[in-house]
This record gives C-alpha cells, structure tokens and sequence, in this order.
RNA sequence: GGAGAGAUGGGUGAGUGGUUUAAACCAGCGGUUUACUAAACCGCCGUUCCUUAAUCGGAACCGCGAGUUCGAAUCUCGCUCUCUCCGCCA
C-alpha cells in the first residue's frame, strides 16, 4: 500500500508507475473518492464534537432544558448516522483501490510486457558440453529411483511425485547444506507456520489478485505458497526497535501453489508443482531506499553464490515492468541451465518493496528520533526443492546414467555418485 | 470436541451508563535540590486520522465487528485470541 498522502503528491508518478507494470488503475478516481472521504470526514467529526460538548452539559442541566436537549441531540444523531453510512461506503471503495495501486518501480527497471523483456544482467558457469545424448531429469531420476510420478499422480494427482531412495536423500543433503551455508550469512532459521489466515495473503500483497492460486482450509485460512507470508507476518503489529534492525530470518517451509492457470505449462516432472520446500531469506530494515538497494543486492547475490558452490551454470535477469508483482519495487530472477530444455529456468526471485508490505502489516520501528516508521522489507529465494533438483541432475548426468555429486554436497550424501 | 475464566496505555492495574477529555503506581524523558550518587519534589510521557506552512484545534481508539442510547471501557449480540480443566491425538 502507498500512503494516500504520497499518491496525491504524486499522482502522475504513480499513475506511470501503474503503466509501467500493466496494472490498470485509474489514480484520478481515486483521488476524487478520497476527496469525498475527507469532506465527510470533516464534517462527521464537527457533528461529533458538538455531540460531545451537549453531552457534557446535559449531565449538569436541569430537568426541563435537559430533555429539551436530549430532543435537540436526536435531530444530530439521525444526521449524524446518515453521514456515517455514507462514509463507511466510501471507505469499501476507497479501500479496494487502494489495496490495488501499485508499488512504483525503480528506474532501473526495464520497460517489458512479458518476461522475454527481462534483462539478463549476468551469466555464470560454463553450459556443459555432452559427448552422449543427455536425458531430461524425469527420465535420470526415474532410472536411478530417486522420484516416482506415477504413484505420485495416483495418489496426488496432477503434478504429484514421490521423492525416493537418492531423490529424497538429495533433498536432505542439499536442505543440511544450505542451512549451513545461509546461517554463516548471519540469517536466524525460521520454520514458519504455513496455514495463514487470508489477511496476510492481502498484507504481503499476494492478494488482492487471483484468489483461486491458492488453497483455502474450510475454516477460511489459506496455505502459504512462500515462508515470505508467515514471515512477513511474525512481526505484523509491531514496534520494533532501531537496535533489532535488521531482521534477517532463513525461513524453510513447504510451500503450496495450486497454479490455477497454467494448466498446460510444464506438465512434465519437477519444475512446477503443488507442493515443494524452500528456503527463503527475508530481511525487514530501516526504511532507507539505500538500505534496501544494498540488502538486495546481498540477498541475490547469496543465492548466486550458492548456485556457484553447486556449480550450476545460470544466468540472472532483472525483471521488466510488467513482470513485477503489485508490491515489488525490483526483482531479479536468478534462472538456472537446464541442457534438455537447452534453456535457463528460474528457481529464485529477489525484490524489495519498501514500505508497501509493512504499511499494510503495520510493522514500524522507532528511529533515533523516536518517531515511528514503517519498516523496509525484502524478500528472496535461498533455494527451492524439488526444483534445484532438475538441474542439479541434468547438469551432473554421465554416460552411463549416473549423477555426480557437486563437491560440497559429499559430507551430507555420503557419497559422490548415484547409479 | 466439551466446560469455565479472561483480554484496559511500555508494564502492573482501577474503573459496571454522564465530574474518567481512562485513576493510581512502576518504567521512561526533562527539571529543581545536591560536592557526587541516591532520595525527595515538580513537569512531561500513547497511536491513527482531519485541519494547518507549523503551532493551535478537532475526531477516533479500552481484543475485533455490529447494535441499544442524547451519551458506552461499562449494556446486548457475533467473532478472534489467551489461560485452566476434561476428551482426543503425532
């Protein structure tokens, strides 16, 4: 959310930003319903305080002038409600558009419609080169038993699969080894709550958007799609204080996407699926636009410097404007080698929003001046699983159907090949 | 799932329809006194919004949301959460 004030100040601004990012959304609308808003306001509280000086002194009057008074208060009270009525509808769409003005990207970001537009700004790794016909990692995997679709569809169904033997092994090593990895950067691990109530879906600004992406229990909460949400949320409502920033949490959670839409997209394996586990890195800073550019670029550049100790050839982009989610301010999607698909995939995402997601979780600190200030927040991938997974296989495959192992996952393997 | 109790400012905690525009104490901040420290005394001490260049002024907020009333922390209804006990359970 952006302060109402700040949308007025700058209205063209907003309204380019808007563009920038495809969002449709007319900002001189908004601020003639804000308009509205104001006037009733002012004059709902001018009646209040009348209210309130008769109500004080029909306490001392006697008798007569005081049910004279009591009339007198009825009439205020009747116009009063009205007003109330009126102002309590202009606040539902005052509030509906607000929650759907979107955040202002960065000038850095290029202009775009579809992610073909983003910029790749590095590339790492050298694209292995096979002197045998490389297979895709469904086929690598399924030979060695590391993964099981088929019972995985008949007891999921769609996009279900059964981790096993090595599969599952691998899992562990790589989740041993980043929280080593992350926690030497000075991260707290955080093993989150993943049932959420819908608020903070609306607070990380993961709503409002297209309800049916995620699965609701039947009490109305919703199953998080990301460890961001119940992050984010942790310190929803809070007063932090300037010496516990920054926050920095390593949460690892499952993650539940039901990916409604994409019914025809990769459905095939490990890349898409209702239900993986990842670890992310979220900070929460002082609300300083350097501060959030330099944790950015720490937080991407940890998760490039994980790929690089697997030693997995990738590349990472920066976003364009229409690739950016309603909150997002910048992103870069770091996306690794996949040789089958002879294509880069994403597993991870690093953005920050400024204010936009703890101005609506209302999680402030109190800065060396003691006022209040909504905090900075960032959020990025650490390391997906199973996803990781698809090119860890197709990168390591040999001629002979075996994996290699990457070096720094040998002490939590217990090996150095699979077959 | 069942029964009961509760939710008031940074903390403790009073307040059951109108001198409470939330008492008092503790903590915090400023000051007086003091050789210094302590103590004592005095003052300040919430958030959001509206208005304003800013001050001033005004409104709202006692878990959340409705309602009753001229007037609600206080009465009514719904919800959330916490605690205690019982049941079930990895």
């Amino acid at each position: 959310m952006l302060d109402i004030k700040f949308i007025r100040e700058n209205k063209d601004l907003v309204q380019a930003g808007a563009k920038k990012k495809n969002v449709e959304i007319n900002i001189e609308e908004l601020l003639v319903i804000d308009d509205k808003r104001k006037e009733l306001l002012t004059s709902i509280e001018k009646k209040r305080s009348e209210q309130n000086a008769i109500s004080e002194k029909i306490t001392k009057a006697t008798p007569e002038i005081r049910q004279q008074m009591i009339n007198d208060m009825k009439v205020v009270k009747e116009s009063l409600q009205k007003e109330e009525e009126f102002l309590k509808e202009t606040m539902k769409s005052w509030q509906d558009m607000m929650l759907r003005v979107p955040n202002i990207p960065d000038m850095s970001v290029p202009e775009g419609n579809t992610d073909k537009d983003n910029k790749e700004i590095k590339t790492w790794g050298e694209k292995p080169i096979f002197d045998f016909e490389p297979k895709d990692h469904v086929e690598i995997m399924t030979k060695l038993n590391m993964v099981d679709f088929e019972r995985g569809a008949k007891v999921h169904g769609f996009r279900g699969y059964y981790l096993m033997g090595d599969g599952a092994r691998l899992s562990f090593a790589i989740w041993q080894y980043a929280m080593e990895f992350f926690s030497n950067k000075n991260f707290i691990p955080v093993i989150p709550p993943t049932i959420v109530r819908k608020a903070f879906l609306y607070g990380t600004a993961h709503l409002p958007g297209d309800v049916e992406d995620f699965y609701m229990t039947q009490d109305g909460d919703a199953l998080a799609g990301t460890a961001e949400v119940p992050l984010m949320g942790m310190h929803s409502e809070e007063v932090l204080e300037l010496k516990d920033l920054p926050k920095r949490y390593l949460g690892f959670s499952p993650c539940y996407r039901r990916e409604a839409g994409a019914h025809s997209k990769d459905v095939k394996g490990l890349i898409r699926v209702h239900e993986f586990y990842k670890f992310e890195q979220l900070i929460l800073c002082e609300a300083s636009h350097e501060f959030s550019v330099a944790f950015h670029e720490e937080i991407n550049n940890n998760t490039e410097q994980f790929i690089e100790s697997l030693g997995i050839p990738y590349h990472t982009v920066l976003n364009c404007g229409a690739d950016l989610g309603l909150g997002q301010v910048k992103k870069y999607d770091i996306e690794l080698w996949v040789p089958k698909e002879n294509t880069y995939r994403e597993i991870s995402s690093a953005s920050y929003f400024h204010d936009f997601q703890t101005r609506r979780l209302n999680t402030r600190y109190k800065d060396s001046e003691g006022k209040l200030r909504y905090a900075h927040s960032l959020n990025c991938t650490a390391i997906p699983t199973p996803r990781i997974l698809v090119s860890l296989v197709e990168n390591y495959q040999q001629a002979d159907g075996s994996i290699k192992i990457p070096e720094v996952l040998h002490k939590y393997m217990g090996k150095n090949v699979i077959k």
